[in-house]
DNA sequence: AATAAAATAGGTCACTGGTCCTATTTATTG
DNA sequence: CAATAAATAGGACCAGTGACCTATTTTATT
């Protein structure tokens, strides 16, 4: 993908110039698409973040596609780091640590990078695979962290069933984003919805079963 | 915006011509960006589509950000009209309605358009004023229909936390989309994810309190 | 120091996209 | 039917874009 990746090998030199461009690069190309979108990212743009030339930056990536994989491995990479990072930070009960998560990760939809970047990686996964996924890729990271603690604070549920909580738990955290995200009309009221967030989300996991996530609201008159 | 009605006058005959090539190019639009996104958006492309050519397509629209604001326009209006019809399908008892409704709106995710038309407004919304404005209306007609409901299942509530709630049971849902919508990797499970999501809101209506949204779970010890 | 490899700049090229202009055809109206 | 407006096609223009190539400078290696 990336030229200086590529060509590095075992008993090569530590090409520190190379890899200091790379990252310029990368985010350089994360600042863009963050101030205007994907469809705001063009080369030339990059390049000049980056305080290069256009044809430095083809000597690094030969084409457009493989600067958006690296960049999104990039980006996304970093958020599994910080994933594990809240993983280990031991807490208190399972409780409390599934409060802390929650409220982090709302913390994060906060902030202006988080804001504006997922909506493009939900966007570009519609149309491209890659994107899809490393978009998967990343969620699923994101969601072990919520079924570990699920799994304690509710023993009874499936795997299945849990999974299936996790899942509705973290996808309703990232709605969040385009309504109390960064800037967003919402915004003042973070603290408010976090509260409502937490409130709801472990009353869910603790009381959820097996049979109202089969069955419905409405169990069948019949059997 | 759209040189048709721009150029409509008291006294003007029917210009039914016009308009059907207006909703014609609007419907090509709309089908590129759930095909392709907004990065492939292109007034050639929609001209092709419409199956007339690029300067017939500049007669009606004279400008691509016009045409961006008519399709938005369209789209949100579509789901507007979706909304009101559910709010007067007059149902059984409160609790039912709302079910009704969170089911209506997680059974319409799963759809293609709007699974792939969301992320790219909700992208839009972060660079575009214009998009931002329609946006913000259209989650406030969505949120309508809720909030009525949560003030009969929950009449101590302050408006401030009703909003609230509302907000973060429509933001919850929309959530959705990415992971279990259309061609999603959850889409199988999306009857399981609905029960989960009936459950969890419906409890959440009824039970919070205004004092658990101001304090949070844990309350300060001192006072 | 000599040599090879890496890094960089600059320019070119084909192509696409939005916008604009003009001539022509089609429909409407008095 | 004449005249006026609406609708349409075709093309031109030009800025921007991704991709590519080559020459040059910088860095590393032996």
């Amino acid at each position: 993908m990336c030229a200086v990746q590529l060509q590095v090998r075992p008993g090569t030199a530590a090409f520190s110039k190379g890899q200091e461009r790379v990252l310029k690069i990368l985010q350089s190309a994360q600042e863009l698409m963050i101030a205007g979108g994907y469809h705001n990212l063009t080369l030339r743009k990059v390049a000049a973040g980056a305080g290069i030339s256009v044809g430095n930056l083809n000597y690094y990536y030969s084409n457009k596609q493989d600067l958006l994989r690296d960049l999104l491995d990039k980006v996304i990479e970093g958020y599994v780091w910080e994933f594990d990072q809240v993983l280990q930070s031991a807490g208190e009960s399972p409780e409390d640590q599934f409060v802390a998560i929650v409220k982090f990760i709302i913390e994060d939809i906060g902030t202006q990078e988080t804001t504006h970047f997922f909506p493009e990686l939900w966007a570009l996964a519609n149309h491209d695979e890659y994107a899809a996924e490393r978009m998967d890729a990343l969620y699923i990271k994101a969601r072990a962290v919520l079924n570990h603690l699920i799994e304690i604070l509710n023993p009874a549920l499936t795997e299945s069933s849990r999974e299936q909580v996790a899942l509705f738990v973290s996808a309703s955290m990232e709605g969040l984003t385009p309504f109390a995200g960064f800037g967003k009309p919402w915004e003042p009221q973070r603290p408010e919805i976090t509260n409502i967030a937490a409130t709801s989300f472990l009353h869910l996991v603790t009381s959820i079963t097996n049979e109202s996530i089969q069955a419905g609201l409405t169990p069948p008159k019949s059997r």
